[in-house]
DNA sequence: ACAGATAAATTAACTATATTCATTAACGGG
DNA sequence: CCCGTTAATGAATATAGTTAATTTATCTGT
């Protein structure tokens, strides 16, 4: 709520009329948070260039003069998401701990938004810059370990991979798995399901804890075994 | 190939004017096949109800008889891609080979239609039957092994949840991890980042199946050693 | 065989959205 | 004091998905 409240920011400070305000309305900065807040309130589907000129109180195109295309509001919007993964645990607990709680946070934060998450996944992070810093720590915290820097750039990249699909998982509607009329082509599949959809959230965060608890627990095996990273194959 | 290889089918053998053609040209077989091999060339942000509509010779509006949406046209596409999910490892090989062997085959699937993966990985598989058979043979494999139910549905929600966010991974552009100007906020991190750059797909891959062997170990293990699956918190 | 209902296509129009373009007006340095 | 820069404006364009009204061959019942 730092930056203006409602619809229309700074009328008294601005000229109501064409050409240049008295001072500038619009900045990344501004943009940004504008649309977090619009996403976060009415989803990403809702976000439009036109919606978010009305919100900040300012037409469609005038956004063009700072951002070139929704892409790079979308490139904003990852910054400040980003912003909020809690890296702090690699600060004051050994690396497998640290690995567990920032996976976490960093799903907490996705599954709000997982609209979002087909283009972030694949967006270059040059213009994130919070998101390098957080790479940076994790990073890091690896390669302190002993940990290869090729096998460190793995595992972040292994983990994110897990954490990015089960933020899916846990938005997924309780009956993802209902057979619905076709019970009969998965009979013993469809009773274990009907367990799942009774509290489906929760079904899903222990399935993620699981599979997330199991893959560090193997990480750290293979270090103390002294074992080699690489795969049986490819 | 197997419903009419260009633009225009069936020329012959339907009128080309208005009003009802002497044999019906669409159907939602035939327009998911042409929305599948449209996908598969030009990708999905070019699958656009217009274009299919060309491809099948048609006019766009004459789709809207057979399918009520172009969501409904994504239904169609997940259950054929499902349908080339190689299954087929649990027949022949011990469950955790078997798993492997799944999970690299589903990714394959997946990784040539990200775009689908926000919409497949939340969509109710109560109609799409080949999705259905997909889980029941999978569930099956884990519950013959002596896994109990939800913990079987566990494992295959986090396998696919790594599935699905590798897919991202691999799809994603060379200089994803490239800090562009700004290496100076992530100097270690940026030097292991560009030894990955040079051959991005193949960096994803080790990643993938380097996560994929150390989960599908822990799972073996623990069962050996009889240990609860359940994870420490939530 | 005829009449009406139905199916399956047609064209045209409607809506929403991103993006571009020419224009306008205040500010500030020479 | 003027002129270039900045940052807004509104109008126009392009692309999409979708709907509506219409047409006509085929099917069905009597």
């Amino acid at each position: 709520m730092s930056e203006g409240t409602d619809t229309v920011t700074a009328e008294k400070t601005r000229s109501r009329g064409r050409g240049r305000p008295t001072s500038p309305v619009l900045s990344r900065g501004v943009i940004a948070g504008r649309a977090m807040t619009l996403v976060a309130e009415r989803g990403y589907d809702h976000l439009t260039m036109a919606g978010l000129a009305r919100k900040l109180g300012v037409s469609a195109s005038a956004l063009y003069n700072h951002v070139s295309s929704k892409q790079e509001v979308l490139v904003l919007i990852q910054d400040r998401l980003n912003e909020e993964i809690d890296c702090s645990a690699f600060d004051r607990l050994p690396w497998p701990e640290a690995l567990i709680t920032w996976a976490r946070s960093y799903r907490e934060c996705y599954i709000e938004h997982t609209e979002l998450i087909p283009l972030i996944a694949v967006l270059p992070i040059a213009d994130a810059p919070q998101s390098l810093k957080m790479y940076e720590r994790v990073f890091g915290a690896l390669h302190s370990a002993g940990i290869d820097d090729r096998d460190a750039v793995d595992i972040i990249v292994g983990i994110e991979a897990l954490v990015f699909g089960a933020a899916f998982d846990a938005s997924a509607p309780a009956n993802i798995f209902d057979p619905g009329g076709s019970v009969e082509i998965a009979p013993t599949f469809a009773r274990a399901a009907a367990l799942r959809a009774a509290d489906a959230r929760a079904s899903a965060d222990r399935a993620f804890e699981m599979t997330l608890e199991i893959l560090v627990d193997g990480l750290v095996r293979r270090i103390q075994d002294g074992e080699t990273f690489s795969p049986r194959r490819a």
